[in-house]
DNA sequence: ATCCAGGCTG
DNA sequence: CAGCCTGGAT
């Protein structure tokens, strides 16, 4: 581990000093001043925390000014920076800093993660800023520099993840200089290795970068999304005449491409499902179908769709099959055996719905 | 218009 | 592990 890292360390550390933004809470010891500078910019831009860090310095020198402040007046002050239950605990947290410690900051990592809004990387960022303590920072710039140069890919939404990264970074930490080398990576990720298109031929870092060599810095970190699962509402028609049914070959850009299923209309919401399917408008007009709805929505799940199914089977008298042909046809739909159909791939949510079917003619 | 980043809490 | 918020990117 010491001989990968060695590199690492030495040229991070080489590079800070002559790279690093000069800002108001750089370059103190200051614990109060260290700790609103860090709870202001979580999740925040240094641009957009910036003016507020100066506000909050100004109105409140110290931790006391802070805790004998009202939460009216610190809500006030935050407005508009967002995330609001910072602002509440950064208030609790100085009145129990003044009502518990006696108005000193604590000075370790352990004991700064006990109090009010702050974590893990908090904690580490204060002990060893403030306390010299080696305890490793690990944000999402962390993660980055990590992940890419190292080459690993771990999920870091995961909580295996996390303690990977975290046991790596205090695995390399110079005990001498922690201060100077959290510093040092977050810079190093916030300026140079940045998400997207980092300049990697000017990189100080790019002979020993592992996603450099591989060409694997656009995929590093690995970070799975956490999938938000969509809804969505098919209404189907379930189109026979006689002893054929109209069916459709799905396409590209959707889910269950090359697979058949029927005609159908896709709502916006369940509620709509008092609407006639459109299409079906467009076929009366031209001969007389019989339709019989049915109440049962079918779910079916993917990975990242919800899909509410509902089934309308409409009978064509056979002295209109060859409208119905020609409409199908025109749609892009085919009109096929009732036989036929088995030897179709069908989605598993299709194959259902006939198996129902094949049940309630028995 | 939609998507995304970003630590902590309960 | 979802929810919290905003501004910036797309």
């Amino acid at each position: 581990m010491i001989l990968i890292s060695d590199p690492f360390v030495h040229t991070l550390l080489e590079w800070y000093p002559h790279n690093k933004r000069d800002l108001p809470w750089r370059n103190t010891n200051n614990p109060y001043i260290i700790w609103l500078s860090e709870i202001i910019l979580q999740q925040t831009r240094v641009a957009q925390g910036l003016p507020y860090f100066e506000k909050f310095l100004e109105n409140f020198p110290n931790v006391e000014d802070l805790a004998n402040s009202s939460e009216e007046m610190v809500m006030r002050l935050w407005q508009g920076l967002g995330y609001y239950s910072r602002a509440r605990n950064l208030h609790r947290c100085a009145q129990d800093i003044r009502d518990f410690h006696s108005g000193i900051f604590p000075d370790s990592y352990q004991s700064l993660l006990q109090l009010k809004g702050i974590g893990s990387y908090t904690a580490a960022a204060i002990a060893s800023f403030a306390f010299n303590e080696p305890v490793a920072v690990v944000d999402g710039n962390v993660f980055r520099v990590l992940a890419r140069y190292f080459g690993i890919a771990t999920d870091i939404a995961s909580n295996t993840g996390k303690k990977e990264f975290e046991a790596l970074a205090n695995a390399i930490i110079p005990k001498d200089k922690p201060a100077e080398f959290n510093q040092a990576i977050m810079e190093f990720g916030a300026l140079q290795c940045v998400p997207k298109n980092p300049n990697c031929d000017q990189c100080p870092m790019k002979a020993g970068c592992f996603a450099f060599n591989n060409d694997l810095v656009h995929s590093l970190p690995v970070k799975i999304k956490k999938l938000k699962i969509k809804e969505r509402y098919f209404r189907y028609a379930f189109i026979l005449c006689e002893n054929e049914v109209v069916v459709r070959r799905r396409g590209e850009g959707d889910i269950w491409q090359g697979l058949h299923d029927f005609p159908m209309d896709e709502l916006s919401s369940q509620n709509e499902s008092e609407r006639q399917i459109g299409f079906l408008k467009e076929i009366q007009g031209f001969m007389t179908i019989y339709v019989n709805e049915s109440e049962k929505w079918y779910k079916h799940i993917l990975t990242h769709q919800r899909i509410f199914a509902n089934f309308a089977t409409v009978i064509v008298q056979k002295e209109y099959r060859s409208i119905l042909k020609e409409w199908a046809d025109k749609k892009g739909f085919q009109l096929i055996d009732f036989e036929k159909l088995e030897d179709l791939g069908k989605p598993r949510l299709i194959v259902k719905f006939l198996d129902d079917q094949k049940l309630s003619l028995n």
